[in-house]
DNA sequence: ATTCATTCGATACAAACTGAAACGAGACCT
DNA sequence: AGGTCTCGTTTCAGTTTGTATCGAATGAAT
């Protein structure tokens, strides 16, 4: 039933009904969600959690007849990222399923809503075409760091952001330039976005804190 | 009695009873994460998490009586991080929060919610730009420390404060300079906000205890 | 009232940090 | 292969900040 109801909602669903074939499957597939019975032949769900946890991020929700307060607790503290108790109202496993993979990979979702175009004080920065304009309409020209950088902060506003938090932002986290290099992009953005390049007020220096995008951002 | 709960698990908790005042506690503290209550005065809890959803990704828990699944569910796709049934167990609780901390915080992407600008005597000073405006609304140049020192005045009005408490809410408390460095900002502040540096009437002297900030401040 | 020890205010200075320009290596295009 | 563009590094000047110093103010004791 519960692969029906699933399957109904978009999701792609591989049902096991032992310890053992979750790890066949863990093994071949792609699996971006496990919704575990506490109850299971062979195994105990507790334990299969804790062993999923230890070696893996993975979601966890966790399905029990037993409502006691003990068991989710447990449950939880072993590292299940959500509990749902049995007997469950099937558009609220659903509904769970859908915040818990929203919250996880905040990164994937957030790329969807982070493809929109945002826009501050009458300047529009389009993710999805790498494109600023300014408030009459103008493309100015962005190379590929400036822009990353200026959607770091767009991203970020009213945030004092460290010259660390923003090499990782912009260069993915992977090792490579120092952490002055930001100093330079900032300076290169500003020449290219402030009123008064000499007076910045849209990217604030914070001495020994990094920077600070100071308009508010919005959607447009 | 939550309170108490939350300081025994070694969190810190503002409780605030409307919509307001939860406003007001967002707006001046570093809040990780809310803990709501379907239940208000005022503004709905509901509506709350909904406004607090559009404006920022900071966590949210859902509190309520109702135990009926449609409010869980409606609760879940309103943005609300997860639920907890009323009466709740308290340990319940707190593994939850620290499951849904757990989770963001493995995220490392978390929105702030937006600081407040302050109001005193008719100068505004704006923690998310940085900036400093004099009544007639001319900006004034503040360094980052001098900035950061008035802030700390503005958010703990009408008390005397040590040079030691100062210290530690501009230089974050990893340990630096000694205290008398305190003198020297509040002497170059003087300079540019008191109508007469030389008889100081907003930031006061309390010889052996350290400094009052005497202006009421609200937010502007 | 005078003296004396602290404490605080103001200035000066050195160290640390940031801004901007210059440079060169590498990527990209033609 | 040549040229242009981009980006990280380096360098140097300007700003900020912590500390030191000295004089003024405070309050207690004589």
């Amino acid at each position: 039933m519960l692969v029906d109801v699933l399957s109904d909602n978009g999701f792609t669903a591989s049902p096991v009904s032992s310890a053992i074939e979750m790890d066949a499957v863990l093994g071949r597939e792609n699996v971006d969600l496990v919704v575990l019975d506490i109850m299971l032949p062979g195994e105990d769900g507790l334990s299969i959690c804790r062993r999923l946890r230890a070696g893996s991020a993975i979601p966890i929700i966790m399905v029990t007849a037993r409502g006691e307060d003990i068991d989710r607790i447990i449950g939880l503290e072993i590292g299940a990222d959500d509990y749902v108790p049995k007997p469950f109202n099937s558009r609220e496993l659903v509904a769970r399923i859908r915040a818990l993979l929203r919250r996880v990979r905040g990164g994937r979702d957030i790329a969807q809503v982070r493809a929109r175009p945002l826009a501050f004080v009458g300047w529009r920065i389009d993710p999805a075409t790498r494109q600023l304009h300014d408030p009459e309409g103008v493309r100015i020209a962005m190379t590929s760091a400036e822009l990353d950088l200026l959607l770091a902060f767009c991203r970020n506003p009213g945030r004092v952001l460290s010259r660390e938090q923003l090499l990782d932002m912009v260069h993915g986290g992977l090792a490579g330039p120092i952490e002055r290099s930001i100093d330079v992009h900032v300076s290169r953005i500003r020449q290219k976005i402030e009123p008064d390049p000499g007076d910045p007020t849209l990217i604030r220096t914070v001495r020994l804190g990094g920077y600070v995008f100071t308009p508010t951002v919005e959607e447009a």
